[in-house]
DNA sequence: CACGTCCATGCCGCCAGGTTATGAGGACAG
DNA sequence: CTGTCCTCATAACCTGGCGGCATGGACGTG
């Protein structure tokens, strides 16, 4: 009779969606799993949860029941190991900051500088977040602050302080054709294959295969990564041509790529982010404050 | 990043006991087990939450944080599992009713009876206890009443009506030289083999043995059982004797197994109980209502 | 009537959690 | 100082359950 976590998750999301299918999408696990754990949920309840039609899954009265105290139960549980990880973190005077490529560039030593004079004694611990979900970190508590480029998924429930504004430009293998132009339109790019981020990764991914500059056209998908490593190694070995943030020339350059200015699609910001949870947390404003005093928007 | 109810649960043990060990016992787990499941939350949180000393293991001060949220966490879910199985009982019309043994022996008919009578349209689910946890049931919600043999463990936590009281008889294999006698006393039974309920059980399984009538000899455990079946089966076969209230000889008897009148242990009781909770639950008063109308106490 | 959209089922590979056996280190008594 | 007992950690192995794929079956819809 011990009801995991794993299946509260998998109940919320199909109590919410309505059918099994789109939550099985939405949990990233595959529609059969889906339907034997929530039948073991019921069986361990040995209650039935939920009515099966042919439009989809609707609660029972016990369902509802559930289903009312379910969310509430695992934001609790969210929030006490965020605090958990807080109480680590304070304890050992340490600053956790994610960020993702190049973080602000250059100015993150200069950031992460003043942020030490700030509050001598005090650390600050940079940590990569995971490309597929980068504001994943900062959600959980793993973070207390993060560099990351725009837009984000998710970027609403957080406090944003855009800090610079960079062009994108493009990632190619060195012997490819387009390599040897000094500059290029995405327009020429409609048809090559793209490395792309997991589906997962959502509008992340999109805003990276630049879906919008299309005009409607389907990207071509030469292949996927989801970190930096696996990313340039698939545009090395020649799988896809990838986006990026002008600043990866510098942070991500390796032989066997090459990146090239690249115009028709919207510029990358980065910037400071933090949950509203921590706008009253003296420490992280003091960082952000340290950001924002370095603030460069061309 | 999926912490599970499991891990909380062993993570509330250990931060409760002090101890790994003392911890694996209460959770019926080896220590190693115990050891792998802490460790992994550590690092699934990132975090150090116990220092391990010669003595046992104590709370860092992030694990003071989580371990001062956990419980109500836990309890919040467990509620929620309740109320859920209970909305399902009340749509269904159904009052289940735990019981162990004969229950309230003939009584037993007649109370559902009455309880008919007094709720027409609902329907009394009879459903047997665990041997080795026979208040599970009803601390978890999956019934809404019981009728059970005292003593029991956890009945300070319940609400206790005696029905009936029975002295104890002995059961034994058939050809046992003991079962010539018409009458025994249980000191001539110091020395023989029991089949016993599981440790797990605790108190239980010592009020069984009857421990506090053995002037401190250890009683010998002749086999374990955790269901009537196993258990007769275990008393047939020749593996132990044991103790039972004296309506059992009228709902357990079988071949190769007799029962005889005994003295020198305390009688044992029936009651009707419930969960403070349901005081105020009106479906659960009448079925106790009924109970009491019929209580035959000698 | 064929098709699309649901959910259910069967089969299989793999990992996580369990177990037992053993190690390692500190505390304490003789 | 050394043996013993307590603690927790480690190693090797086994198994149940989760998850994935492929497929089936039921209902609604064009």
């Amino acid at each position: 009779m011990d009801v995991d976590t794993r299946l509260l998750r998998y109940f919320a999301a199909v109590a919410e969606e309505g059918h099994l299918t789109r939550a099985a999408e939405r949990l990233y696990v595959s529609q059969p799993a889906l339907t034997k754990q929530i039948r073991q949920l019921e069986k361990q309840l040995g209650v039935q949860l939920f009515v099966r039609t042919p439009a989809g899954m609707t609660l029972t009265g016990p369902g509802e029941t559930l289903a009312a105290r379910v969310p509430a139960i695992l934001d609790d549980l969210a929030e006490a190991l965020r605090q958990t990880r807080h109480t680590a973190r304070r304890a050992e005077q340490v600053l956790r900051v994610g960020f993702l490529a190049g973080a602000a560039g250059e100015a993150t030593q200069e950031i992460i500088a003043a942020f030490g004079r700030r509050r001598p004694g005090w650390r600050v611990e940079m940590r990569h977040a995971s490309w597929s979900a980068p504001t994943a970190d900062l959600t959980a508590g793993d973070v207390d602050v993060a560099l990351l480029p725009l837009p984000l998924p998710g970027q609403e429930e957080l406090r944003v302080e855009v800090l610079l504004t960079e062009p994108r430009c493009v990632v190619l293998p060195a012997g490819h054709p387009l390599a040897e132009r000094e500059g290029l339109a995405f327009r020429e790019l409609w048809d090559e294959p793209f490395v792309a981020a997991p589906v997962a990764a959502g509008t992340w991914r999109d805003y990276w295969l630049a879906t919008d500059a299309r005009e409607g056209r389907e990207p071509r998908i030469g292949a996927v990564a989801d970190n930096p490593d696996d990313w340039l190694s698939a545009v090395a070995g020649g799988h896809g041509i990838a986006l990026a943030p002008e600043s990866a020339a510098r942070y991500y350059a390796r032989p066997g790529v090459a990146y090239r200015p690249l115009t028709g699609v919207a510029p990358s910001s980065v910037a400071v982010v933090w949950r509203p949870a921590a706008d009253a947390d003296p420490l992280v404003q003091d960082f952000v404050g340290c950001c924002l005093e370095r603030r460069r928007l061309d």
